[in-house]
DNA sequence: GGTAAATTAAAACGGTCGTTTGAATCATAC
DNA sequence: GTATGATTCAAACGACCGTTTTAATTTACC
C-alpha cells in the first residue's frame, strides 16, 4: 500500500457512510472499520473529523464544477446572443447527474450525500456551499441574459427550484423507486437530464407572476 | 401544569430543534433542557427517542394533507373538467408553505425539519414518508388527468421534482436569504407560492422530451 | 544494513449518549 | 387528611463517542 491509499480508502468508506446514515450518524469507529485502517489513522491523515468531512466534499465538488463551467464556456461561445435556456439548464444538471452514478467518477454516494449536505448543521453547509459560489454567479448571470424579462427575485428563486429539482433523482435513489414500482429509475440518467431540462426550461420561461417585480 | 403541558413542551423543542441542528445531531438532553423538562419525561411520555421523533412528525403531518386534499376537493368540484394545473400546484404548495411560518400552527420550524427528512436513515424516512401515501395518489391522478398528454414515467418525475422545487423555500431559511443578500425571503409565503405555481405550472405542462414515452 | 522518517497499531482519556431505576412530588377524590 | 395514581426528579448504568498518546512497524534513502 503506498502513502495515499489508506488515505483514498478512508475518503471512500466516510462518502459512503455518511451517503448512507447520515454525517452526524457515523462515527470514525464505523468509517475505520470499513476502510480497514485503524482509528487514528483518520487524525493522522485529515487532523480532525471536521476535516474529514470537508475532505470528502472537495474531492468530488471541484471537478463537478469545473465541468459544469466548462459546458457553459462552450455554450457561450457557440452562439453570438445568450445561450438558449436548455443549454444553461444541461450544463447544470448533466455533470452532477452523471457523476452521482459513474463508478469511475466515483461518485456512486457523493450526490445522494450532495443532498444531504442542506439538512446537515448551519455551520459545515455553509462552509462547503460556499464552494459553489463560482457556479451559481456564472449560471445565475447567465439566465439573467436569456431570461431578461425576470426580476433579480424571480430569478434567484427560479435558480434554487432548479437546485431542488434537480436533487430528487440524486438523493432519491432509495425512496424514489420504492414509490413508484421502479418507474422511475434514478440510474436512468440521460432520459432524467432530458425530463430535468424539458421541465426546467419551461419553468424559467414562464412569465413572472403578478406580484413585486422590482 | 395540567397533563399534555410537559408532553407538548417537549415536542415544541424536539422540533425546534430537530431543524436548528438535524435529527441525529439533538440529544435527549438538548431537548429537555429547552423544555425545562426532567431527562427521563420523553421516556415517560414516549416511551423512546425515536417514538419521539415519530410523534413530532404525526402531530403536523396530518393536518397538512388533509389541508392539501381539501384545496383540491374544492378545485375538483368547482369545474365540470380537471382543474387547471395551477390549482392543482397551489393545494399542494401552499398549505405547505403556509404552515412553514404560521406560529399559531406551530410549524415554524416543522418545515424545515420536514426538508432534513430525506437526509435521515432510511428506515425512519420510509416509515414517515409513507404518511403521504394518499396526497401522493391524488395528486398524481389528478395532475395525470389535467396533462393527459404526459407518460406515467414523465408525470411521476414531474411530481417530485415539485416537491423538489416546493423544498428550497421550506429547508433555505438560513442558507438562501444569506446567499442572495436578502433579496430572496423565505418567508414572503404568498409571493413564494405565486413563485412555485408560475414556475411549476409551466414546467409540468411543457411538452414531454423525445425519449421513451411508455 | 542501518538510520530517519512516515505510517500504522493499541490503549487509554474524559465526555456524552440513550435508557433505567426508585424515590420524591404533585393532583385529585374520598 | 389521607390514600391513590400521575408526574417529576436526581442519580446511575453501560456503551460509544472524538481525540490523544506512546510504541511498533513499515518505508525510503545513504
Amino acid at each position: 500500500m503506498n502513502q495515499t491509499d489508506t488515505h483514498n480508502r478512508l475518503l471512500d468508506a466516510a462518502e459512503h457512510l455518511f451517503a448512507e446514515h447520515g454525517i452526524a450518524a457515523t462515527s470514525l469507529r464505523a468509517i475505520t472499520s470499513e476502510a480497514t485502517a485503524n482509528l487514528a489513522s483518520i487524525h493522522y491523515h485529515f487532523g480532525s473529523r471536521e476535516a474529514l468531512v470537508e475532505a470528502v466534499f472537495a474531492r468530488r465538488l471541484k471537478p463537478l464544477n469545473r465541468e459544469r463551467c466548462r459546458l457553459l464556456d462552450l455554450e457561450e461561445a457557440a452562439a453570438d446572443g445568450p445561450p438558449p435556456v436548455e443549454a444553461i439548464v444541461y450544463a447544470f444538471v448533466a455533470p452532477a447527474l452523471r457523476l452521482a452514478h459513474d463508478p469511475d467518477g466515483g461518485g456512486e454516494h457523493f450526490m445522494c450525500l450532495m443532498g444531504r449536505l442542506y439538512s446537515e448543521p448551519g455551520d459545515l453547509a455553509y462552509k462547503i456551499i460556499k464552494q459553489f459560489e463560482e457556479v451559481f454567479l456564472r449560471f445565475t448571470a447567465a439566465l439573467s441574459r436569456s431570461l431578461p424579462h425576470l426580476s433579480r427575485a424571480d430569478l434567484l428563486w427560479r435558480f434554487f427550484f432548479m437546485v431542488g429539482s434537480m436533487s430528487m433523482p440524486l438523493m432519491g435513489r432509495h425512496i424514489i423507486p420504492r414509490r413508484t414500482d421502479g418507474l422511475c429509475d434514478p440510474s436512468d440518467i440521460e432520459n432524467n437530464i432530458k425530463r430535468l431540462v424539458a421541465f426546467l426550461a419551461a419553468g424559467l420561461r414562464a412569465a413572472a407572476h403578478n406580484g413585486d417585480t422590482t
